[in-house]
DNA sequence: AGTGCGATTGACT
DNA sequence: GTCAATCGCACTA
């Protein structure tokens, strides 16, 4: 069977609703190129981050560290959680609008042994469960704040047969401010979804 | 200049 | 289930 290559999703495929965004990218791929090879994983679970919304970085306006938000669509918000985990986000919206949709997880799909050299572990299903885990698989850090995610660079956003699984939405996960909103979003029944169970019904 | 607090993780009871 | 690590950032003074 012959090989299919990646496709690149381009920009004017991308919805400019930060919550059908966050929705679209389940399912899609991110591929990370490296000297050594290539990483590449399906998006299982995302959340959107919204203006007006007191739990988004960008909540105050434009900051040195979350400028990134405010590009347009389908650029890369990175930024260190907790001093000790990288977040991986896709702006979302018209440049200058500070909305982003947050990467928490992905199903491994190529590179495995260099995910497992990153993190330090062969349990598959703990490689890029969570939004710390999947950055450190992927050696995503600040350098790649930025990065144009529709472009042929160090990481990018593939098209995939995605079959239409069934789209779970929940309160998202760590946060204290507006945490009832529903604005989680997971493929149902993916086992490489983070969070607790009770939200992931 | 000092302080408090995370969009988390891994180790441990 | 609980809890500390760790550091950049936003906020106060």
């Amino acid at each position: 069977m012959p090989h299919q290559a990646i496709t690149h999703l381009p920009r004017a495929e991308l919805p400019a609703n930060t919550q059908a965004l966050a929705r679209f990218l389940l399912g899609k791929l991110i591929i990370r190129t490296l000297p050594e090879g290539e990483i590449s994983g399906r998006i299982v679970e995302t959340e959107a981050y919204l203006v007006g919304d007191a739990a988004s970085h960008a909540f105050r306006g434009m900051t040195v560290r979350n400028r990134s938000m405010f590009l347009e669509r389908g650029h890369a918000y990175v930024y260190l959680a907790y001093g000790t985990s990288f977040m991986l986000n896709v702006s979302s919206q018209e440049a200058g609008v500070g909305e982003a949709v947050l990467i928490r997880a992905l199903q491994p799909v190529k590179g495995l042994a260099l995910m497992e050299h990153h993190r330090g572990t062969t349990n598959l299903r703990d490689l890029a469960r969570g939004p710390g885990r999947l950055a450190q698989a992927l050696r995503i850090d600040r350098s790649l704040d930025g990065a144009d995610l529709c472009g042929p660079g160090e990481i990018w956003l593939g098209a995939d047969e995605f079959a239409g699984d069934e789209v779970g939405a929940s309160a998202r996960i760590g946060i204290t401010r507006d945490a009832d909103r529903l604005l989680r979003f997971y493929l149902r029944g993916s086992a490489f979804v983070s969070g607790p169970r009770a939200l992931n019904l």
